[in-house]
DNA sequence: ATTTCGATATAGTGGTCGCTATATAGGAAT
DNA sequence: ATTCCTATATAGCGACCACTATATCGAAAT
């Protein structure tokens, strides 16, 4: 290689360095831009605009894209997810406390108008497998949180179907969220979709 | 211009041509094609390869990827829909009849597995905001036609309410189809959910 | 002071996206 | 037979995609 001369004429003069970056914060920069618009629609230009640095920067801190939705999508599960446990407790009557699960769900996937819907359920839909497989990973704790809640309150013929109608309406309530239901709609959903419960634990 | 030269080196011994393509056919498969795949993820050349013709060829005969798309939801509406009046007729128990409709839907979007759930449902959460556009379009009558039948036999400030909690449930039907659920544990979902409309309707 | 090493920078890779400028073929009209 | 017109063909547009080869900077270690 004989490439020493040319690069050499590279001016050294313009080249701004900025100080390494807080990748921590980068990754809560990702979250919000993911969950705001989806693994499929954010690109790595979007990416690196918002974390304010270049490309291989973003290569060199999280190895991918995906790498970078992988640690958005876990610091989703951490701090931004329903707290399963607060209205699933062993003592609740179950249809009361699976319909305060839905109706809280309702309002927490309209609370932020630039944060709608459920991150997780979301991506489990996205056009990339590999996004829907990780996304596929960190909801399969929170679905075996509820269906082991069902199976302590229904007949073991019921507790699929009961998980089944109930993670069906909390991605109903998801979608919906993202198309701009208000909250009030999404409440009355969850109320309504509760009275199937209330006739299934009578 | 001195192109006149150069253009008549291209070999004209090659060049082979076919004759003009059946374009409501070329409607069929790029509908296949959407409904399999979603909007965003099939591109020109897998609509041409499917088509069996060039770039230029659809364009003349659709005008672009849109006008393509918009065709083929206007055959899928028109041949491909769950018939919502066979279910909804005016003189059936509505609770019944509401939940017939969402068994039957549980039915029809496991019905192919290369067709999985509700082509407009799904469009409706493209990310190109024009195919959402498209599909909003056509969700909006089937959406009345469900609302009006509720506006039936339910009160007035139910109909909202009601309505949404269908439409709500059938959006996850959709979604769960597409997730491979079966059919059987999408029709248990459907029957569950209908309890909620016996305790509406009761 | 020198070396080392990691994180930044520039600049670009090959590939795909939706879409089109231009030319030629073939049938219909004259 | 010549002229149109339409529908095809070749070839490629500019923009974007995720990603990277290579060089230089700056601080820590020696």
């Amino acid at each position: 290689m004989l490439a020493g001369k040319e690069t050499a004429i590279l001016k050294t003069s313009t080249r701004q360095r900025r100080p390494a970056f807080d990748r921590e914060s980068g990754v809560e920069i990702a979250r919000k831009l993911f969950h705001a618009n989806g693994y499929d629609a954010v690109g790595i230009a979007d990416l690196t605009q918002a974390l304010g640095i270049v490309p291989p920067s973003l290569y060199a801190a999280y190895g991918s894209k995906l790498g970078l939705f992988e640690r958005a999508l876990k610091s989703y599960c951490a701090n931004y997810t329903l707290p399963l446990e607060r209205y699933l407790r062993p003592d609740r009557p179950p249809a009361e406390a699976l319909t305060d699960l839905m109706v809280a769900a309702a309002r927490h996937y309209t609370r932020d108008p630039e944060q709608l819907g459920c991150m997780i359920t979301e991506a489990m839909q996205a056009d990339d497998p590999k996004a829907r497989e990780v996304a596929n990973g960190f909801a399969r704790p929170n679905i075996d949180v509820i269906r082991a809640y069902v199976a302590q309150h229904a007949a073991k013929k019921d507790v699929e179907r009961i998980t089944d109608y109930v993670l069906l309406n909390l991605r109903g309530l998801s979608s919906y969220a993202r198309l701009g239901y208000t909250a009030k709609k999404l409440v009355d959903c969850s109320k309504t979709a509760g009275r199937a419960l209330d006739a299934e634990f009578a």
